[in-house]
DNA sequence: GGAATTACAGACCAATCGGTCAACAATACA
DNA sequence: TGTATTGTTGACCGATTGGTCTGTAATTCC
């Protein structure tokens, strides 16, 4: 974002905006399977200002994936720390929205995911980014795995919340392999065994 | 595989050998992170013999897929149906298995769920593959689940083996992002809760 | 109203992409 | 020793790739 009252010619478009256009593109079909060609006719930008604004494809993928931890994984871990609903609902609420989102036709997954399939093993940066992001909602499940296992070690806790991130991704993983969706629903009453006893 | 004593000039590569080659490649870098020259580089053989051997790139990335389904998928399957083997010892050293391939410096992970995260939302047989890989392991692992579960009914056996694999899809995800394979490690005990007790 | 600065549009670039083709080599069978 | 058949080679194809450059438009500051 450039500064208001900079000299020369103001941009003509919102940073975050395209951003988030870029973001669902890459979230989608992966690095290689976007062509700037692509990411020119969804955003109507031309290739030089895409340049200009963000820096080559790479830079693009990364503040993709920067802007997906910033909307996408906020709200996800403000929603698992939301201590207004009962804990086990949260927990529920976050296992099954692989399952939820395929309902709603949407089988993209989650991009952290895809991400690290894709890109992970191949671009440090990216590893980085990815591990940030899962670090983000292992944390935020912490804390209602905390409120379910009240008399329990942190360690414990941490642990159970890694095992929880493991269902999850797992689930997104198999819900875009397209695999029935009444098949992958038990999971996760299954996993929310983990908690609680 | 063409007959022996077919009129014409015969193959001078094993379909197999060069179909594994291939098949590691798209396994580490997924559809488009593969370009013909690499397989070419690989495999020693020219595009045009490729191309008569096995058919176009897609061709070739879904007989990746299957080979591997005859290489890995079967033979993990035919390990968790090792009735000489305890039951927890199959599924936990299955589970582990992302973890210690990462031990051993491998971070290619699965390519049924790289496949998965990859693909099978941009192409219909593979999403097919993918979800006979997935199925055919669950499926064994189903096995050493009834054998903890003696007393528990079939359907409850399938669920509690599917959320199995997914915490054994997650792990290899997660593995591939870099995490701290000792932050992964404790899923594997914890995820055997859902067995027996 | 300059001068400086930044952005936009689109032509342009070499390199690479997946894929094909024609010439030639090696085999089986008659 | 043909003839038919298949495989291998390497040049070749148009299209597309990611990336750059140039000219012009829009702004701020002086």
């Amino acid at each position: 974002m450039r500064d208001r009252n900079a000299p020369g010619r103001p941009r003509e478009f919102d940073d975050k905006e395209m951003l988030r256009k870029i973001m669902r593109l890459f979230w989608k079909s992966g690095f290689e399977g976007v062509s700037l060609s692509e990411i020119m006719r969804e955003t109507g930008l031309q290739k030089a200002s895409l340049y200009a604004a963000f820096g080559d494809k790479r830079a693009l993928y990364l503040k993709s994936l920067s802007q997906y931890h910033q909307d996408i994984v906020t709200s996800t871990a403000r929603g698992l720390q939301d201590t207004n609903r009962p804990a086990t609902d949260r927990i529920a609420d976050f296992l099954s929205a692989p399952i939820e989102a395929a309902r709603a036709d949407d089988r993209t997954g989650c991009f952290l995911c895809n991400a690290s399939a894709d890109q992970a093993d191949l671009d440090l940066p990216t590893q980085q980014q990815v591990v940030r992001g899962f670090e983000a909602l292992t944390h935020a499940l912490a804390q209602p795995v905390s409120e379910l296992m009240p008399d329990v070690r942190d360690a414990e806790v941490t642990e159970t919340a890694r095992t929880l991130m493991s269902v999850y991704t797992g689930l997104r993983i198999m819900v875009r392999s397209g695999l029935p969706l009444n098949q992958l629903e038990p999971s996760v009453s299954r996993a929310m065994r983990l908690v609680a006893r």
